[in-house]
DNA sequence: AATTAGATATACATAATGTATATTCAATCT
DNA sequence: AGATTGAATATACATTATGTATATCTAATT
């Protein structure tokens, strides 16, 4: 008797509906609330109109709901023209252009500060975060090995991308937006600090 | 009938000791917990050796203990050298000397690092850090004035202010130490690029 | 000897995550 | 058409936290 199992249209179109559904509300939720404290499956699950028992089916946990919802935001913050920045001749200006990509992702659901907020209470979740942040430190490297010249230290290059890195994170951008900038403001600046951690990585004095 | 009330040497020099007792079992447990998540009331309880209601006598609330976790260890965190250094003759030193303090008082107690945790699920604890964060902004901006030239732009220094600010917080501080270096390398890499960030209030050629 | 401050004991209210079990209902297979 | 299956629901329960309330205990002061 191996139980007849099948595959059902209807149902899992359904189903993923459902799950746009309670991502849809999960980050409204986020928006809209006041504190990753006040998040909890209950609200959203009456925010989606569905049973917080429909939130664990879908998503497994707390966790795996904020997953899905950090991924969604990801799929629509434009990320993917990151891949064009990456292609451009001049890798100066492709920095210049990664920098304005992140300022738009970081601004453009404020979400996102939510979920960076959550990675304080959920070391896995935290860990899930950092993991997909190493895309950008990938491509941080990969700039500045085009950048440097010849003559530069692996010191001067490993220096270059931690500080870029960390200034194009959202913490270093949640701060200048705390300070009263617009988006473009804090990514001239950012842009501006960027260009001037490149500035060891070309001169052909490193100091000694 | 009013109540006499007195006050009693050796009972409120027994509550400062266990107020004491309960400061330190907190950090202690801060910096030895993997996570903010597992810090209760309870725990720190349980390693001072008292009642969690002795907790909420002396501190309140939740919060009330984190704020004066956070107190104690600014007080033997090395703070106090900032007014030796803001007295410097070369402003420039003194932003150097800043850094370098904050370094070691970033470094200093791992605790730390989950206080800044404890802000995402907390927003009023986070606004009572972020007052305290106060102080170091005003101490750049103090330096930006000093070292800006006479023609150097008010958008140009509060430039300044803001990066320096971020880059000089926790969070910049926790990205670069993540990337495996250790404190000094920090703070190498954030003096550095506090100093690129002044380039733009010296050169007589505001961009225009 | 009465009183008082600080700590304790016990109990309770509330909210959140997560697990377990049985059930409803519509879509799918034979 | 009737049996079966997947998704959602209903209900219940265990666990862990914060925070409040009330009464009691004990040693320091008056």
């Amino acid at each position: 008797m191996p139980p007849r199992s099948y595959v059902s249209p209807a149902r899992s179109a359904a189903a993923a509906e459902t799950r746009e559904r309670v991502i849809e509300a999960a980050s409204r939720t986020l928006r809209e609330g006041e504190s990753i404290a006040r998040f909890s499956l209950d609200t959203v699950a009456k925010a989606a109109g569905v049973t917080r028992l429909t939130v664990y089916n879908q998503f497994g946990s707390r966790r795996g709901l904020l997953e899905a919802v950090f991924d969604e935001i990801a799929r629509h913050g434009g990320l993917h023209q990151l891949a064009d920045a990456m292609t451009m001749d001049d890798p100066r200006a492709a920095l210049d252009r990664m920098v304005e990509i992140f300022c738009a992702f970081w601004s453009r659901d404020s979400a996102v500060g939510r979920l960076h907020d959550a990675m304080a209470t959920d070391p896995e979740f935290a860990e899930a975060v950092r993991e997909r942040n190493e895309r950008r430190r990938r491509g941080v490297t990969a700039l500045i090995d085009r950048i440097a010249a010849r003559q530069a230290s692996p010191q001067a290059r490993k220096d270059a991308v931690d500080l870029i890195f960390a200034l194009t994170s959202y913490p270093t951008f949640a701060s200048l937006s705390a300070a009263g900038r617009s988006r473009d403001e804090v990514c001239r600046v950012v842009q501006a600090a960027c260009r001037a951690a490149l500035q060891p990585l070309t001169l052909s004095n490193p100091s000694s």
